[in-house]
DNA sequence: GTATGCTTTCGGC
DNA sequence: TTACGGCCGAAAGCATAC
């Protein structure tokens, strides 16, 4: 059967949650910065409001060079409060629910949904529908929002991301081909680096090119699986249906040290509260991991991992502190600069509902 | 040979 | 001139299993 799919996105989110909470800013460059507490201005942005894009800021610029950026344009330093956003995040999901069949929320700001019901498969409702979805979202929470509209996920991504900042693009069956054939195939979910080279060696750039390229060719280079999604995701056949939103699959908590460091008891102390922070998330959240990683960002901001998976799900983080121990030390061994950040990663997650404890088990 | 699992790194926001 | 977070899932490389 054919479906109808949807996919959502915010318009820099969390900068427009804050004007939405402080409408006094709109005018202004609004950059909500991580600060990382190591110098006064030691940190990046995380988003800027369009304002602040015109000035040149971007997603992920040091905030000092940003500042420079929207000198004396009165610009709005906001420090970033994640609750906050996670929590607005979580009503407008709720207001999309309510008119859809079905809702994966795929990022806190972004989502894919499957309309077929909802719309009976006609395309002219499903515009109306997404303008009913884009008005909720204005009128409960003042915040404006990119709708695309398409025949599977990756056509509906590709339109909400041409739809940016505000828009609604609908691309019906018919009009899939035509619109597919000039975007670049790295725009593509599931095309990173290495395969866009590999598109690339047999002359494909754009998604018309890897629609109408020598399937065995394509086959040879990349695998059965991996060839045989892209060929169907370029002609917009692919069929990845809109799933139940998940349970994250994995947790993590990063800091920046103090100082540069690679003493390894340094780190330690200073990864105490990332050690409490994640212990008290599996914890509250009823969850056990498999797969417990270290994790070092150099000086020259480049990242190291190591990492262990337990045969069994472990559900007390300070049960296997020796490992993390263990595991930083190896890190620090396989480098030879100082750690800037250094965080812990607990992925491989399982619900411990339904599981015995040891204890029941053994009675 | 292809599928699967584990480890590490990358990329988007 | 440099400057520089935190978090997530995806991608990729490799080893082993089938």
């Amino acid at each position: 059967m054919a479906r109808v799919i949807g996919h959502i996105d915010v318009d820099y989110f969390y900068a427009q949650v804050e004007e939405a909470e402080n409408p006094s800013i709109r005018d202004r460059p609004v950059l909500v910065c991580v600060f990382s507490g190591r110098t006064e201005d030691s940190g990046v942005v995380s988003t800027a409001n369009y304002k602040a894009r015109e000035s040149g800021v971007k997603s992920g610029m040091p905030i000092v060079l940003a500042k420079r950026k929207v000198e004396g344009k009165d610009p709005a330093i906001i420090s970033m409060e994640r609750g906050k956003y996670e929590v607005v995040s979580e009503r407008i999901m709720q207001l999309v629910k309510e008119e859809v069949d079905l809702l994966e929320q795929t990022g806190i700001d972004e989502a894919f949904f499957d309309i077929t019901n909802a719309t009976k498969e006609d395309y002219t409702t499903a515009r109306t529908l997404a303008e009913g979805i884009k008005k909720s979202i204005l009128d409960n929470e003042r915040l404006s929002c990119s709708v695309g509209i398409g025949r599977s996920k990756a056509v509906a991504k590709l339109g909400s991301d041409l739809a940016k900042p505000g828009g609604i693009m609908v691309i019906t069956p018919e009009s899939t081909a035509e619109f597919l054939k000039p975007i670049p195939v790295t725009k593509l979910y599931g095309v990173g680096p290495k395969t866009t080279d590999a598109l690339v060696s047999l002359g494909v750039t754009t998604i018309g090119d890897l629609a109408s390229a020598d399937f065995f060719k394509l086959e040879g280079l990349l695998g059965r699986s991996l060839s045989a999604y892209l060929h169907a995701a370029a002609t917009g056949l692919d069929s990845e249906p809109v799933t139940e939103s998940q349970a994250p699959t994995q947790f993590m908590k990063i800091i920046t040290l103090k100082k540069d460091t690679k003493d390894l008891g340094e780190i330690q102390d200073q990864l105490e509260g990332a050690l409490t922070t994640l212990g008290t998330r599996l914890k509250s959240n009823n969850e056990s991991f498999r797969t417990l990683t270290a994790i070092g960002i150099l000086t020259d901001l480049t990242t190291r991992t190591k990492s262990k998976t337990y045969d069994v799900p472990i559900n007390d983080l300070n049960a296997v502190r020796a490992n993390v121990a263990d595991l930083f030390e190896e890190l620090a061994d396989s480098v030879s600069r100082d750690f800037r950040r250094a965080g812990i990663r607990v992925s491989d997650l399982s619900s411990n509902k339904d599981q015995k404890s040891l204890a029941e088990f053994l009675q």
